[in-house]
DNA sequence: CAGCATCCCGATTGATACTG
DNA sequence: CAGTATCAATCGGGATGCTG
């Protein structure tokens, strides 16, 4: 294995999860275990080889853990450990970060994972009135149910028993309008997106994410002689 | 330029800092310019080619900066942008969680970079009495200044200039006694650190630095039969 | 179909040498 | 000092094959 040779935490961290897909692969186990075949459909571009080695690695360093389910299912699920799942804060920080980059594609593809992870992330409480909801979410395949109270947002795996509110749609089309600043009644209309229940908890809801907005656009082109003078010697 | 090709924040960070060594160039950058023949000292292990690469990269993508010192220096230098500044407490994160892996070399090299950021992220004042000092770090060339004060630390480059006190050794010596737990006066005694001025000073100064512990040793070797029950199907 | 393993090829990396 | 040039080794991606 690979290795910085470094006793920085951090290049140690990169020698475990530093890899090309492994902290994607770790941000799609973040919600929960998943299948083989659900990790390499929710990464598109990613090779069945690469996610195999991925997998592999992130076994044998502790970060990721096997595990077949009890019968009738059956069926293999990774999932991250206690260890692996300290990774969340970092994933968030990381796109807090990547977020704002002037050249990020808000239009390309946006898994279930990343958008949850997006809204933790993002999840400012506006005024602080006692505002409670909870909103089923269902983005293809998966449900995720959100509950915001106290001002605190929670989102975990599953559909909710008795949701104020269900929004339906692809994670980038809410994206777009949760974090992105499209309108909601947009989206409905050119029906990307659907929801049922309580339009105004929906809207609330909606309005209690922070758009990141993007640093100055693309760096100056080229470098102006004369206006930033050099600060100090890169040696004493 | 590779891209993942996914609208999710960290997905566009690692775009933009996930090639190799990318984010090593980034930690040698943030205590403040350098040069790439220093750059390159300070990475052990980066070859010539990527080095220049990744700087080529970080720069078109708003990372970086080349900027060419004022006359009679000449020589030109490699910053952070205001918004790659902005990775610091990411890569603070990272080194946190990577810096608790069971299988990480404490005994690696360590840079002087690499150093000044454990000190920055594993600072914690014990009791808040008003503790106050400033200390000198010598690490090889570089000289750095410690301020405590009001249970905040500020390490910034340069040497002070009435320090309290004064620590010379190598960044990872310095580690083993701070972060390490290795003995401060076995370290002098072996002449591998040397102090000098206000000894009171220096032993409260080590003190303040947490030893983070590594989790629970390497991973059970064979996956523990029916031990922790599935929890949950994949899917609904 | 889930869960890989294999093979092939182009892209990336690393070691070394070389240049203005 | 600050890179570029060259080349072998490795890695990643795509297609395909195999096995229960």
């Amino acid at each position: 294995m690979r290795s910085y040779h470094d006793a920085c935490g951090m290049a140690h961290a990169l020698d475990l999860v530093g890899e090309r897909w492994a902290l994607l692969v770790v941000r799609e186990l973040v919600l929960g275990p998943k299948r083989y075949t659900d990790l390499r459909a929710d990464l598109p571009g990613i090779s069945t080889t690469v996610l195999a080695h991925r997998l592999d690695e992130l076994e044998q360093t502790g970060v990721v853990r096997r595990r077949r389910l009890a019968p009738p299912a059956g069926s293999t699920v990774y999932e991250l450990t206690d260890w692996g799942q300290e990774l969340e804060p970092v994933i968030r920080q990381l796109g807090r970060w990547g977020a704002r980059s002037p050249t990020r594609r808000r239009d390309a593809h946006l898994s279930a994972a990343g958008l949850v992870l997006s809204l933790r992330t993002n999840y400012q409480p506006d005024g602080s009135d006692g505002f409670a909801a909870t909103i089923e979410l269902r983005l293809g395949e998966d449900r995720f149910t959100a509950t915001v109270r106290d001002g605190q947002l929670a989102v975990v795996r599953g559909g909710a028993d008795e949701p104020d509110a269900v929004i339906e749609g692809a994670p980038g089309v809410l994206a777009g309008v949760l974090c992105g600043g499209r309108c909601l009644r947009e989206a409905i209309l050119a029906n990307d997106l659907s929801v049922r229940g309580d339009s105004s908890a929906i809207r609330r809801f909606l309005s209690q994410f922070s758009l990141s907005e993007p640093v100055s656009g693309p760096p100056p082109p080229i470098d102006s002689p004369e206006k930033t003078p050099p600060r100090r010697l890169p040696r004493e």
